[in-house]
DNA sequence: ACAGTAGCTTACCTAAAAGTGCGTACCATC
DNA sequence: GATGGTACGCACTTTTAGGTAAGCTACTGT
């Protein structure tokens, strides 16, 4: 039984050719798909977020990987960094127009893999 | 300028309470956006292929990791081994129902990094 | 005077992922 | 009889993501 699927577009050159792990895309995926990579996503989507907010939003996270993931994602023009010069200092994140077609193609991924995981991964 | 983007659903839960690094959605999300996870996935998800044939489409992959990578989403139910008794030994992978559901998710993801992440990592 | 707060940085360390290189069985071809 | 293709498994090393803990600035509250 075929299932037709084909994608909206022909993506040549995405399996020809070489892979180097330095290949901007992988960059980019791993960036986005990161352990906590999806997780701020996920929180900035609902809206801007604080850092205060983020660090309590998504537990678990170190202050550590929170900076660095929130740098990361910056430098990538997907998140949004606001510095207010107040004491004590606020600073407010939110997602760019570019972490919106982000996260706009990442969620209906991580939807489906909520819904999955249990039954992928059960049978061990 | 807002834009106006809601999630399909609602996901509870997915940010509230803890993450641990071996939740089944991540467990998950990693075997899909592994290294190699997607190149084999968007290898299959043009038709059936060989061992041999994947290996050769894939530049780069070495043999171990080709059969680890195939290994773990066979089990995982993504793709379908099917080794015929022959010699030399023949096997054909392809994807399941639920690998094609899962690619249908991540290709618009891997389409938009693709033809985007020229311009996201080159600022540097 | 001292602790607490917000938003980080830095140095160090570990565990997991990926790379390297070897061996294997069986056969066809040169 | 030597080489090479096919589809791997195994042991070892390297690389990298992420964790831990401490410190730091410039203030405010008690």
């Amino acid at each position: 039984m075929e299932v037709s699927f084909r994608v909206s577009r022909p993506r040549p050159g995405l399996i020809e050719g070489k892979y180097p792990a330095e290949c901007p895309s992988r960059i980019v995926l791993n960036h986005l798909t990161s352990r906590w990579g999806v997780l701020i996503l996920l929180a900035l989507e609902q809206g801007p977020r604080r850092w205060g907010e983020l660090r309590r939003e998504i537990e678990g996270i170190s202050e550590k990987m929170l900076a660095s993931t929130l740098r990361t994602l910056e430098a990538d023009g997907i998140v949004h960094r606001e510095a207010q010069p107040v004491i004590p200092p606020r600073v407010d994140y939110s997602l760019t127009n570019r972490g919106r077609e982000a996260s706009r193609r990442l969620l209906p991924l991580m939807d489906w893999i909520a819904d999955n995981a249990d039954d992928i991964v059960a049978p061990r």
